[in-house]
DNA sequence: AATGAATGAGTCTTCATTCAT
DNA sequence: AATGAATGAAGACTCATTCAT
């Protein structure tokens, strides 16, 4: 009788991730309620507490696999004899791709302080903290080269990661939703050629 | 003997918008609650009901005395004389000068996308919306007189507004925290120059 | 400076009477605060409790008063000489003068049962229990005079009682609003006489 | 060890109508609290909202379900064959068999006019309107049928809700308690009979 | 004496979490 | 292992009452 759902128990996990993501994406995370995701993730609520002690350690285990996912397609996009510039941009293509699927998350954890005490204060910091540190990495690297200006690395790549995510809200209706190729054309001509008439 | 207390009787209307203001920054919207204003402000619960009719109300009434403000700040530092970067430049250090008092209900705003249905949806994007506008006008003055590159005026404001709150954000420890000088200094440099080597 | 109010002092408990008379009525007890009641009656919030203790007082007063002027009237239409039905119509008659005045409250007064603990339990059937003796008492008579079927005198003033306020409600929109002689016809139709065929 | 309490879980549902009602009958409307209705039956708060979304609707519910039950109860009882005053005095037989179950809620439903806007104007008259109209159609006929005196049949359906609900009133202590023989007896003879020597 | 601003106990309602099945 | 009915702590809001002016 169980024949007629027949899904493998592992699935569950990761339905519950998923339905979870999009419900915080979509509604922030106090606005999303266990019973909202145990039912967009069609699964009993008392399961997901099977998988995860409670509604911050889900949210944390979606933040980390965010990072993991962010940091894999990196590393599969960087290409060492590129310059600077290009491997940023060819990055920035790659991550754009999956802006449906966690686009939004980044999103949530930017915006987010909206977290009582449970959640650990810097706790959500976590997400911009990593990608920060590897980008920093990286313009570290380039301005060794001689490939940007000289610049403190780490305020640099914290500066990207903002504008970045400024190009890619689509929560505010601030300015249109800009496509990838727009959002790849702004962030050149915001982050690396700047407004100054030369 | 009430001279150690002495307060105007109207104070307390000013003592919750500064509590109110306090707490919404540091903890958000949903994360304050009323008994947190009260206490803060050191009056009674039912004393805030007294001047706000509820939550909402009291959030609404801190955002638009914080546009207003913001507006009349810049109106006074603005000379139409002073090329574009200038009065830009100028309008920051002034704002600046308000930060601690306001700096971080700005980002607040700006994060807060948190908001249930209650909370009009677009709603407390007016702070941003009226910021911007007001930039993007006087952006597109400078487009027309050359002053700077040529772009969309609405959505260069839009990433000026990003940039400087990205740099004067103090919720995040991504960062050290930058004084005022700094933040002027930064802001040329992200925002005007660009990081690309000439 | 007074002089252009200019209220005899003495006014002001008789204006929150009327005015706390007029809101029990149209709202009922729970339903009326003390700042409506101030407010109609023009008097500060705090006048009203220069005069009575507190909410219940202020409502059993306005029932006291109410016992008060109703034995007042039937006192002063009664004439020994008739007999009871002329009597007792003509009492009738005489109360439905006040019907603006105070039919309301009689009516909330049996209809609100409606009370917390503290409004003791039985506190409110004091009017009735009031006005029911009295009317007993006569039926008393009258069936001494041999004026009315034998009956129970006290259940059957309970009885008129009720027929008199269903009668006379204006609350239920169960019946059109009877004027008063349509009153006076129905509650000799009903009570006197019965509906079966003779 | 389980058959001390032994409750069958659906039980919680009719355990809620139960005690609500009685609460509502006992402390009215308003003076009942939901924390009260829920340790009267025995169960958590939360689990009323389960059920019902809020206190209105719960309250509501007991209306409704008392209306359907009396209804069934006059349907099952009604002979067409016999006389209006047989079958009159017949469905108050069976009505009061009733009595203790939830009498107090007719009661209840007669006296509490008081309700703020919240609780639909004249939301809680549809139980006596329905009474009322299911008795009228019934007076209609018995008019017809030369079984009872001219009159105008909604008005005397309504005086007789009222003289039975004043009858079998449990709660105000202005007359004993009567039996449902002694209600039959002095329905009878205060509304069909009438007072008057003939 | 009169006022009304201030108060906080007491309400309804939500939702993360538990646990018997 | 999976479920969802049940729970109660916590939050927004009301209003009778007090008290400084």
């Amino acid at each position: 009788m169980e024949t007629m759902i027949d899904r493998k128990p592992t699935d569950r996990r990761k339905q519950v991730l998923e339905a979870a993501s999009r419900s915080f994406a979509a509604f922030g995370y106090k606005a999303t309620t266990m019973d909202q995701v145990a039912k967009a993730a069609g699964v009993g609520k008392g399961t997901i507490y099977t998988f995860f002690a409670n509604k911050e350690e889900l949210f944390e285990q979606i933040v980390k696999d965010l990072i993991a996912e962010l940091k894999a397609v990196a590393e599969r996009t960087l290409d060492p004899a590129l310059p600077f510039s290009d491997n940023l941009l060819g990055i920035l293509q790659q991550v754009l791709a999956y802006r449906d699927r966690h686009g939004l998350v980044v999103k949530l954890s930017q915006e987010v302080k909206e977290f009582g005490t449970p959640m650990a204060k810097g706790g959500l910091e976590a997400v911009e903290r990593s990608i920060v540190d590897y980008i920093a990495g990286h313009v570290s690297d380039a301005i060794a080269k001689g490939e940007v200006r000289r610049s403190d690395p780490a305020l640099t790549a914290y500066m990207m990661l903002k504008m970045y995510l400024a190009l890619t809200a689509e929560g505010d209706h601030l300015h249109e939703p800009l496509d990838a190729e727009q959002v790849l054309a702004h962030f050149r001509f915001y982050c690396l050629e700047g407004l100054a008439v030369v």
